[in-house]
DNA sequence: GTAATACGCTACGGTAGCGTAGCATACTGG
DNA sequence: CCAGTATGCTACGCTACCGTAGCGTATTAC
């Protein structure tokens, strides 16, 4: 029928009602993780109705699916003009930079393990984290492809380096996320590939 | 009283009740997290009984304390000996290993969340996890300190570079947790450090 | 063999959380 | 102003899990 209907919920109590409820269930998620989402928690947290929040999501799967993706960062491609190895600086600064986001940074952990939880991934999507990195996959095999680092890469090998950098970085509170870290995780992966081996 | 009596049960019955009751423990943790850790479900996958779990465990708590423990691996200081390249090496191979071995490879995303949360976490020793990185941690400085990598290197830095990258791999069902990775990724940040700025 | 002890079993009481029903109230769009 | 609809509220029934009590049985050490 109408797509933008889902999209612009015309009545305000409705986007009111959403927005409430997600922003505490978020809140709570990056607290204490998916156990600390429980519906009733979320009800007291955003001022909403128990009932209310049932006439929104099916079940609390389903509004914790929610809350998960909405503390995952988004990651933009980078430009496709780019070199390269712009690119894939480009891209490491994205993904530190959205790591280093609240709510995404104290959520990370739980993130990592919640689409293990067989209660709570149920209707979790499998692929959202790694959704999350492909960009820098692509990134990677640009680079690898023109000679950036060596053509033989394995790609999966990389991305489990700069992503592994990244997060445990990410994890700890005591760490900047700024550029001038995003720019060292890229100079010193970079150096290393093309002096290793 | 008699120190020995805690660590070496004479009576056998104990001795069978705690090993059941912990093998269970722990396949439980890596299958579902910590949540899948209840007195219950580990009493009908031991074979022991529930109120036989509580005459050796105070609390819930304390038995998924032990689980944790039990999940983690040992890893050892390298030879005094060894030279600070040899020995970052060394630590690494140790890490790499361990966190190769089951059941601590399928639990690792559990065992970096359930520390943060504010149930499971209760009888948690917040330092565990840390604690096995201890020995990474004193191999960086000492590699540091002697020049294999520049004597500016930010220790912690370098332990996420390390850690992220070994603990994204054993993550990766896929990844060969094998010598081969452990020398390549010691390699790739020797390399890096030297060359990078 | 015998006393000590660990164990299994059943049955509790208590709590937290899920998801629903019904009805009254407040808000929204026209 | 009015009809439609979203919301709030109370009260449920249900399940899973925690931790304990009491008693009979089996294993162990001596």
């Amino acid at each position: 029928m109408r797509v933008s209907e889902s999209l612009v919920d015309v009545d305000p109590r409705v986007r009111r009602s959403r927005e409430a409820v997600l922003a505490a269930s978020v809140a709570l998620f990056v607290e204490g993780g998916p156990r600390a989402v429980t519906v009733e928690a979320v009800s007291e947290a955003s001022g909403v109705a128990k009932t209310t929040i049932y006439r929104h999501w099916r079940d609390r799967a389903h509004l914790l699916a929610d809350t998960y993706r909405a503390c995952l960062p988004v990651v933009e491609s980078p430009d496709g003009g780019l070199a390269p190895e712009a690119a894939l600086r480009e891209v490491v600064r994205s993904l530190v930079h959205g790591m280093g986001q609240q709510p995404t940074r104290r959520a990370l952990p739980h993130l990592i393990s919640t689409p293990l939880d067989p209660v709570d991934s149920s209707a979790l999507p499998a692929d959202v984290l790694a959704q999350t990195f492909a960009s820098l996959v692509s990134a990677i095999s640009r680079a690898a492809s023109s000679g950036v680092i060596p053509k033989d890469t394995d790609t999966m090998e990389a991305k489990h380096q700069l992503v592994g950098f990244i997060i445990m970085s990410a994890i700890d509170p005591t760490c900047a996320m700024d550029d001038d870290l995003a720019d060292r995780i890229a100079e010193l992966f970079i150096a290393g590939r093309q002096l290793g081996r």
